[in-house]
DNA sequence: TAGAGTTAGTTATGCGGATAACATTATCCG
DNA sequence: CGGATAATGTTATCCGCATAACTAACTCTA
């Protein structure tokens, strides 16, 4: 591959994280979110209560990102934190009846946002985009190269 | 497009989105740069000297963002700022030496990654996901929605 | 030409996310 | 059992990027 298909490639990457994150903190700022938050009030939806360490899998991201993120859904109302029975260590994170009614609006949205991504892209394209997309993520993830701990 | 659907594909942007950086970041390290500073050193390699307003506008981030990045990249020496000619509000931004022999190893770098990241994708995808992605990005880029200013 | 409006840039502040260093608790095994 | 190891979570610190509010300079037009 030479450099200008590289650099194609990485680029576009790069301007569709800035403003597919963009968008979603528009979309999300009526509702008082900031651009993450939606992702942890969504898997607590999908999966339930879970505990931080869960939760930090689940969302691809670190540990301590995932602290602040549940502080501060804790401190806004959306999100409870309770000591886990039978591990002294580990936090409980579960939605609270506020959270649980923010997450009815983060649906809506969600669709909303998705259909506005795909615009003009061909029918068999969008159905095949999110493995296209996973697949990509996963080549670049560091738990799935050699030499990662 | 149900709810299902539309979240694997938000999910799959964001985890591409995280992951690629952090493996940006990652390949970046060893040089002393951060994501997103490859992101201006190449621009400037590609289109020479500009004014940060022009690298706002080609980088797709916003104006105190160019600011503090090119701030960061003058004091590692690989960047130089200077007051345009002809506008006094302006500063040009140019590679210096350093910059400019940084850019040849982010070159090499960067093909690796788009390889990397492409990796198990068939030879007809991948020649066109620079088309996708742009056409995804675009779609929920903020100025080209009505609406914005 | 004078004032309105626009554009370039900066500062302040806040968020997500990362790493590093650390304390605490669980678990595994000799 | 008890000590080494692993896992959970927290704090501190850093960076990119965002918005808001502002200054200074350019431009357009009445």
């Amino acid at each position: 591959m030479n450099f200008d298909q590289a650099d194609a490639i990485n680029q576009a990457i790069r301007r569709l994280s800035l403003w597919h994150r963009a968008r979603v903190g528009e979309l999300l700022a009526p509702l008082g979110l900031h651009p993450g938050q939606e992702a942890l009030l969504l898997e607590l939806a999908r999966s339930g209560p879970m505990i931080q360490a869960a939760l930090s899998t689940a969302l691809g991201c670190e540990p301590p990102s995932v602290t602040q993120m549940s502080r501060k859904l804790e401190a806004s109302g959306h999100v409870l934190r309770r000591p886990a029975r039978g591990d002294k260590r580990a936090s409980v994170v579960e939605l609270t009846d506020s959270g649980t009614a923010l997450v009815e609006q983060l649906r809506r949205l969600w669709r909303g946002l998705a259909e506005e991504t795909v615009a003009g892209v061909a029918e068999p394209s969008v159905a095949g985009l999110p493995e296209l997309l996973n697949t990509l993520a996963s080549n670049v993830r560091r738990a799935d190269r050699p030499g990662a701990q």
